[in-house]
DNA sequence: CCAACGTTTCAACAATGTTTGAAACAATGG
DNA sequence: CCATTGTTTCAAACATTGTTGAAACGTTGG
C-alpha cells in the first residue's frame, strides 16, 4: 500500500474517482462548513408541515400571530415556537404594530418559497 | 359580528387581507397535503450536515459506501442510515456493481443540489 | 461449500425536537 | 394606574431521530 490509498474501490468507479484528486480532492471540493451550516438550518426550518403552510401563507401576505393562529388552530405558544424556529432559518421576520406582531418573508425567505413552489 | 370574522386584525393588514379573500382564501391557495409533504420529506432528508456533504459528494461523483464512509469516517451502520434518509427524501438511488453498492444522485437530487450550491 | 468482504438491519439507548399549560411581558385603552 | 389583549417564555411531558455494536444478508473467490 502506497499513499493516501486504504480503501479498495471497483473499477468502474476508480478512474473517475483518481481523476478527481481521491478522497481528498472531492473533500476539498465540498462547501465550507458555515454553508453547509445555512443550508442545513434553513431545510430544518422547511422539514415541519405546519411551518411549510405558514411561509406559503406569509408569501401571499404578512400576518400577525393572530391569523396565521387562526388560519392553523394551532395554539399561541405552539405557533409560537415554530415560528422562532423559521425565524432561526432566517426566512421571516417580524415588525412590532402596536400590540401586534406582523411576521414576513425575509428576502432569503422569499426565493426559498418560490423556488419549493 | 358578521360572516367569517372573528378576529381582530390591525388596520395595516386588514384592507390587503380582504382582498384576498380572507383566512379561506388564503389557505386555499396554498399548496396541497401532497406537496408539502414532498417538501418536508426533501427537507429533512437535508437537516442533517453529513447528508448535506454526501449529497454535494455524490454530485461530483457517484460513490460506493466504502468511499462515502472513508470520507467521513462515519461508521458503516451509521452511514447506512443516513444514506436510507437521503433515499427516502428521493435524492439519491444506488445500484449495485458486484459486492459493491454505488449511489448516485437522483433526478432531484441533482436540481437540488444545484440550487441549495 | 466455505471464508471474506461490503453492506444493511436490529434493538437498546442517547439526543433532539415538539407539545402543553401556566406564567410573564409589552402595548393599549380606560 | 389597572385591566385587557397579543404574544413570548419556560419547564416538564412526550415524540421523533440519531447512534452504537452485534448480528444477518448477499456476493465473490477459492
Amino acid at each position: 500500500m502506497e499513499g493516501t490509498k486504504e480503501t479498495e474501490i471497483p473499477d468502474s468507479i476508480r478512474c473517475e474517482f483518481e481523476e478527481k484528486g481521491g478522497i481528498v480532492g472531492i473533500v476539498e471540493s465540498l462547501p465550507d462548513d458555515q454553508t453547509i451550516g445555512d443550508i442545513v438550518s434553513v431545510a430544518r426550518a422547511l422539514s415541519d408541515p405546519v411551518r411549510v403552510r405558514v411561509i406559503f401563507a406569509l408569501s401571499v401576505q404578512p400576518m400577525c400571530v393572530c391569523l396565521i393562529v387562526a388560519m392553523t388552530g394551532y395554539a399561541y405558544s405552539k405557533m409560537s415556537y415554530h415560528l422562532s424556529v423559521l425565524k432561526e432559518g432566517g426566512l421571516v421576520c417580524a415588525r412590532q404594530e402596536g400590540n401586534y406582531l406582523i411576521y414576513y418573508l425575509t428576502d432569503l425567505g422569499r426565493r426559498v418559497t418560490l423556488w419549493i413552489g
